[in-house]
RNA sequence: GCGCCCGUAGCUCAGUGGAUAGAGCGCUUGCCUCCGGAGCAAGAGGUCGUUGGUUCGACUCCAACCGGGCGCGCCA
């Protein structure tokens, strides 16, 4: 299907160049908006990489790309124009920019989504936060980023199960455990056990009478519904929690039968190992202890095969940055069960720092979610983490985030929604109101690009989608929250004498805002 | 030692082959009889870590090096 005007116009260009050259261009032709407004409305790079198989100078072949397409576009092109070293730039007319807007209106508040070429059944397992402690800003950045990336893989036209998997089994479990007894019974907490105030909290849930591992099973319970409280009041949701305990012991006894028929399991002194060096791995991974007791890693394996089993199409983990060395032996233990480690990706959330000190989970001072929600609300929280590449580690300044003004852009995007609301309101308009009679007038250049950033929309959803980079949509919706208050400040609205068709876009951005927003899972309010 | 991520303006960071490298914050100077000033306009501020390479063209791709973060368990 098209993704609108600008992919129309795109297939336009890679068809004249592709009648020019006698066979598609090596790479797809760019059709972007050029930085300095006298390049015109929209610049392609097409000449550029057709010269070579044409032979001819680029600007030769800019030129004859330009006649051919004003042939095929007739007056929705203005004028063409070769510059530089062989840009064709292009100028549309009035008559483009009104139907385009058109488009956008019919789309109506789905504008932007359903793009997806090749739909995919995907699951994306995100947070999985251990059950013995409280979510720190890690996990807030972790949980913002998936469910965010869920929003956008759905809203792109993917089936997307969200999925945490909660770690309610093995010696972590028996740490917990310990830890509250000793805390119970005024003892000194055990090596490697958890000091927390919260461990102090879950004493009652210890009558002395039962066996540890029932206080084990009563401590993760309560926490896992004190995550499931934190996340939903976080605005992320969860369709499978998923147990490490259910794996046990048949799902893991089954994907040691898988992995044994694919000839990738063997003992060696005392142990039962992975054969995953077969797979790239630097290292054959032990799955059984010689004590008997179970790996960490053949739970995960497990989890894996058990996913999938399930049928997706696609399986995501979004993993905090202390775990990247384990992508390596994953991909290979899912390659030795005999799945395509293709289609499992490992995502990687680079560290949250805090000025002073880092977060760490068994020290008593760590900043929680629910501290962060509490001290900077969810919207400026979700933004924050949300703006910057998952791939690069980001600084918090608590002090700079949790001022509601304008040092933090979140609230300018949020203004820019409710001050549309404003206008709409003092013309008596509604969203019901979107359709417009034909615009005469010549069009202001606010209006012009304004329709323009509504148009990059359903490109930039795809680009957030495909290269899993929600940080993409918070850009997007500043720069489309910018563009609107300058047409704002250059274009009067109520009154005018094109009211309706500023009406018209006045409503296609700040539904395209509040979309933007919603994929980020921040509201967009209708007076602040 | 090996592996992953990062290095772009004073600060925090966008920008995965195109023209004169951008935003927010901070700083300077203007703007409130005019649809919301949580706003707008203008300005100062850069050897895109370094050195090579590929290319008509490199912040972007490749290699080496320097600097920072994080990992390399029969822990979870």
């Amino acid at each position: 299907m098209s993704n609108g005007p600008l992919s129309d116009l795109h297939a336009a260009v890679l068809e004249a160049a592709t009648t020019l050259a006698d066979a598609p261009p090596r790479s797809s032709p760019t059709l972007e908006r050029p930085k300095q407004a006298d390049f015109g409305d929209l610049s392609t790079n097409a000449a550029m990489l057709l010269a070579p198989l044409l032979k001819a100078s680029p600007r030769d072949v800019a030129g004859r790309l330009g006649d051919e397409l004003s042939g095929r576009l007739g007056e929705q092109l203005t004028r063409v124009e070769v510059a530089g070293p062989g840009f064709l730039n292009l100028f549309l007319g009035d008559a483009w920019f009104v139907e385009a807007l058109r488009h956008v209106i019919d789309a109506g508040p789905e504008w932007g989504g359903g793009g997806a070429t090749a739909v995919e059944k995907v699951d994306v397992e995100f947070v999985s936060a251990n059950p013995t402690g409280p979510m720190h800003i890690g996990h807030a950045r972790n949980a913002a980023y998936g469910d965010a990336l869920s929003r956008i893989l759905a809203f792109h036209g993917h089936e997307v199960e969200r999925e945490f998997y909660v770690n309610d089994f093995g010696s972590q479990v028996r740490r917990f455990a310990e830890s509250i007894r000793a805390r119970r019974l005024g003892e000194e907490i055990p090596e490697g056990g958890y000091q927390g105030d919260y461990v102090k909290e879950l004493v009652g849930l210890d009558d002395g009478e039962i066996s540890l591992d029932e206080v084990g099973r009563r401590a993760v319970d309560e926490m896992v519904a004190r995550t499931k409280a934190s996340l939903a009041h976080f605005r992320v949701s969860t369709d499978v929690w998923f147990s490490e305990r259910s794996l046990h012991p048949e799902k893991v006894e089954h994907a040691f039968s898988v992995l044994e028929a694919q000839g990738n399991t063997y003992r060696h002194e005392g142990a039962l190992w992975c054969r995953t060096t077969d797979f790239g791995d630097d290292k054959d991974r032990v799955l059984v202890r010689s004590t008997g007791e179970h790996t960490y890693f053949a739970s995960d394996i497990a989890y894996h095969q058990d996913k999938r089993e399930r049928g997706f199409d696609r399986l995501v983990d979004v993993w905090g940055a202390d775990h990247h060395g384990y992508i390596q032996r994953m991909k290979a233990a899912y390659a030795a069960l005999g799945g395509d480690p293709e289609t499992l990706e490992l995502l990687i959330m680079q560290f949250v720092n805090l000025p002073k000190g880092k977060m760490s989970k068994r020290a008593g001072n760590i900043v929680t979610l629910d501290d962060l929600v509490e001290e900077i609300g969810v919207d400026a929280t979700r933004w924050y983490l949300l703006q910057r590449s998952h791939d690069t580690t980001i600084e918090l300044d608590l002090d700079l985030a949790s001022r509601k003004t304008a040092e933090n852009p979140v609230y300018y995007v949020q203004y820019a929604h409710a001050r549309i609301q404003a206008v709409l309101d003092k013309a008596g308009r509604t969203q019901a109101d979107a359709g417009f009679a034909d615009r005469s007038l010549p069009l202001e250049s606010g209006e012009r690009a304004l329709i323009m950033k509504l148009l990059a929309f359903p490109a930039e959803v795809a680009e957030a989608s495909d290269r899993r980079a929600p940080h993409r949509i918070a850009t997007y919706a500043l720069e489309l929250a910018q563009e609107f208050t300058a047409f704002y400040r250059d274009c009067r609205v109520v009154g005018s004498e094109v009211e309706d068709f500023r009406v018209a876009l006045s409503i296609t951005a700040q539904r395209t805002i509040a979309r933007a927003l919603d994929l980020l899972g921040v509201d967009a309010p209708h007076s602040m």
